[in-house]
DNA sequence: CCAATATTGACATTTATGTTGTCATTATGA
DNA sequence: TCATAATGACAACATAAATGTCAATATTGG
């Protein structure tokens, strides 16, 4: 007898697999960060200056869909360690530009390097092909939850 | 000129997509249970109890792959709002099996195929080959993080 | 059968990751 | 210029979960 697995069933399963695959993303990255002194939360502030460039904590803010105020936090942190300085805002006085040091691009580049290398070794039995599909279904997915949710909220 | 997108930098965005498709979810089931007095861990005890069967605080740990001690939380409420009952057990007198009642089962499985009918729009125009190319994609990087994660600890 | 060991429920404390609300201080723009 | 918006700073709260501990059983190897 066949067992057919039906469309929504996978789909299901595949939304739900993003807990535990964050989860283990998360342990990855935390363990990459040993010896660094680095937070995951500074490591993401990090992150969104060197591949979006310099901006504020706003900015980031939207970027990381998480509240502002928080983010202030992250972002204060990690002026505090020295991988980022302030510069003054021409757009808004009140609230300086974050910019990565050198030192700071140097760690977080060097950090993501590392991540990259274990994304290889991650991926080695899957094709790019598969990677691609998969890339553009959850895309497709994570957008239409967000407007429903959205919607019904 | 082309911009070669890396395979690795596709894993990386996929994975890390996780987390706003996991929001996402979230919001979704939330909304789903507005009406109902459940909250989103009752509702989740309630789905281990419908999908794997009867079972014990220990067991739907194991499953959620979270500590023992929040899921008895879980589950004292779940008991108590008289969604679940708790029968003798004959493997371990004082560790109770948690079974559905009646109610428990119609409501949980109702809240369940509403969440299918959701899965339905949502993938609407995604191929059921495409997903499952996803959720096979999706199901073996997270064994593979999973595995790093362990070793790195 | 019994002693050592493990399991479980219950409870308390702590941590991590945020959200929400508020205020004073600027900035901005009509 | 004046109403409104944006920002940083701070406080309070929420939630999910980890961690530690205890007493009460249960289980199991000898």
């Amino acid at each position: 007898m066949y067992v057919v697995i039906m469309k929504e069933d996978q789909l299901h399963q595949l939304i739900w697999m993003s807990r535990p695959l964050m989860q283990a993303a998360e342990a990855c990255v935390e363990a990459g960060l040993v010896g660094t002194n680095l937070t995951v939360r500074m490591r993401a502030v990090l992150e969104m200056l060197d591949k979006y460039g310099e901006q504020t904590v706003p900015e980031i803010a939207a970027r990381l869909e998480i509240k502002r105020q928080y983010v202030q936090v992250m972002c204060n942190e990690t002026f505090a360690s020295g991988l980022v300085v302030q510069r003054p805002n021409p757009r808004h006085k009140r609230s300086p530009i974050l910019a990565l040091t050198d030192h700071g691009r140097t760690l977080i580049e060097e950090i993501i390097s590392n991540e990259m290398k274990l994304m290889e070794k991650v991926g080695a039995n899957v094709s790019s092909e598969d990677i691609s599909t998969a890339l553009e279904v959850v895309l497709a997915v994570a957008d239409r939850l967000k407007t429903q949710a959205g919607e019904r909220a």
